[in-house]
DNA sequence: GCCGATTTGTCCGTATGTATC
DNA sequence: CGATACATACGGACAAATCGG
């Protein structure tokens, strides 16, 4: 529960442009007036205008005022941004999720494995592949590996189930940050056992690696999404100088 | 040029991080420190942390410190955050790029047009698709469409420079806000004429709407990549009650 | 073109809450 | 329990951009 004050005016706001109250194009009050109206400091407002800004549903244009610039066009049904579980998202979205374990196992990292998860060599991991269903359809393939030092005693059943309830409330881990990539990988034998690809021979794969709170990378993960039903949003803000996103980098391989 | 104070600790910071001042693993000196250090407050501190946090180079633990968890394996050559043009980006990255203009005409847009690209039916466009090559390679098939109300008088030439330098330097125009979207599409045959793709029948897709200080989207562009050369990233945060990442949002449609 | 009112951007100092050790 | 650290919030000051008279 949201009990950050910033957070609570964030919220209201969010869904008063989502409602229309606040139309497309049109200007939010000037944060002096938004002060008056929700009985706080100009700093406490900036927050939570910043935060709308950085997912794209206003602009803060300096000496004129904050546009809302969000259009209802772009509803999903399911997010995967944050660190959300698979579990999270699909509850949120009111849509029936399933998991199949195709894969579970114990292994220890070799030069391959650590050169691409970035676990150090003879890291002890659990190996798991599981296939995502949504509403039946086989959508994703995850593929993770989990340092056994800290994901103690995971098994099958857990595996079927939340693996991140189980982490972070059996376990008492404190999840902290992910990286992420994104990239585009020809299909593999694998992929195309267990997801119904039809034409495509690609996927779009997200590899995230995830540290707790002790700073160590207990997680790497690649979920191999069926391109048809994948999409992944962001927004950017120009500065003056020049570049800058919000913490997202787009990057070629050399 | 960075003038404003928080970005000037924020890059020292981010500096001194890369280059191995601050190692991995290590906690950052403490906000008290730090505003001793750079003689600021502890909000310019804070909102310099923040940046770093938001960019996957460290990991701010309540009660603990800040910790770095930049790793330099994920340098990169080139970067497409933010709202940088093709030119820019390869500058910044000594990177030897060329464009060639494929098309360059004008249309108006209709039904299709507008449900792609977010156009109202009717606006009078420019329509421009051009290959991006770097180091020789063709890597990239830009689909631009323009306002021509606002980008106007643009020309073939123009196009075949920057065209985001000449709307700002020329026109006047400030960019603002760019909202993206990431999907994986199978080729067309255009894409098949100009981009030498191997075994790969999908593309990269970055579909993008630009929005000027007028809030008037005058911009829409499809920037559609050789999976080879395409790398997405980001940095997701869990905060307390459950999701949050950072502006970030992938989607399922429906 | 200038000036003043409005609005956002940056920064400061302080106080209080909360988590860790 | 106390010391340390980050998190949130407040109020005030000045700068910079915009717009109207």
């Amino acid at each position: 529960m949201p009990k950050a004050k910033f957070e609570e005016i964030y919220k209201d706001l969010k869904h008063k442009i989502e409602s229309g109250e606040y139309e497309f194009q049109q200007l939010l009050p000037s944060e002096k007036n938004l002060v008056i109206l929700y009985g706080c400091s100009r700093n406490t407002i900036r927050r939570a205008v910043a935060s709308l800004a950085s997912e794209g549903y206003v602009q803060s244009l300096h000496g004129i005022g904050v546009r809302v610039i969000f259009q209802p066009v772009e509803q999903a049904a399911f997010t995967i941004g944050g660190i959300e579980s698979f579990q999270e998202s699909a509850e949120r979205n009111h849509l029936n999720a399933t998991t199949k374990v195709a894969c579970f196992m114990e292994l220890t990292a070799d030069e391959r494995i650590s050169q691409r998860s970035g676990f150090p060599v003879g890291s002890s991991l659990y190996y798991i592949q599981r296939i995502r269903y949504l509403d039946g359809k086989p959508l994703i393939l995850d593929i993770n590996m989990f340092l056994k030092d800290v994901a103690k005693d995971l098994t099958e059943e857990i595996a079927a189930s939340s693996i991140y309830d189980y982490l972070e409330n059996t376990l008492g881990i404190t999840i902290v940050t992910s990286k992420r990539k994104m990239t585009v990988e020809l299909t593999t034998q694998i992929d195309e056992k267990y997801l119904e690809l039809d034409d495509y021979n690609c996927l779009a794969v997200i590899s995230s690696q995830t540290f707790n709170s002790d700073g160590i990378m207990f997680e790497y993960t690649q979920s191999r999404h069926r391109p048809d039903y994948f999409c992944f949003q962001d927004t950017a803000v120009r500065k003056k100088g020049g570049l800058q996103g919000n913490g997202n980098r787009g990057n070629y391989g050399v």
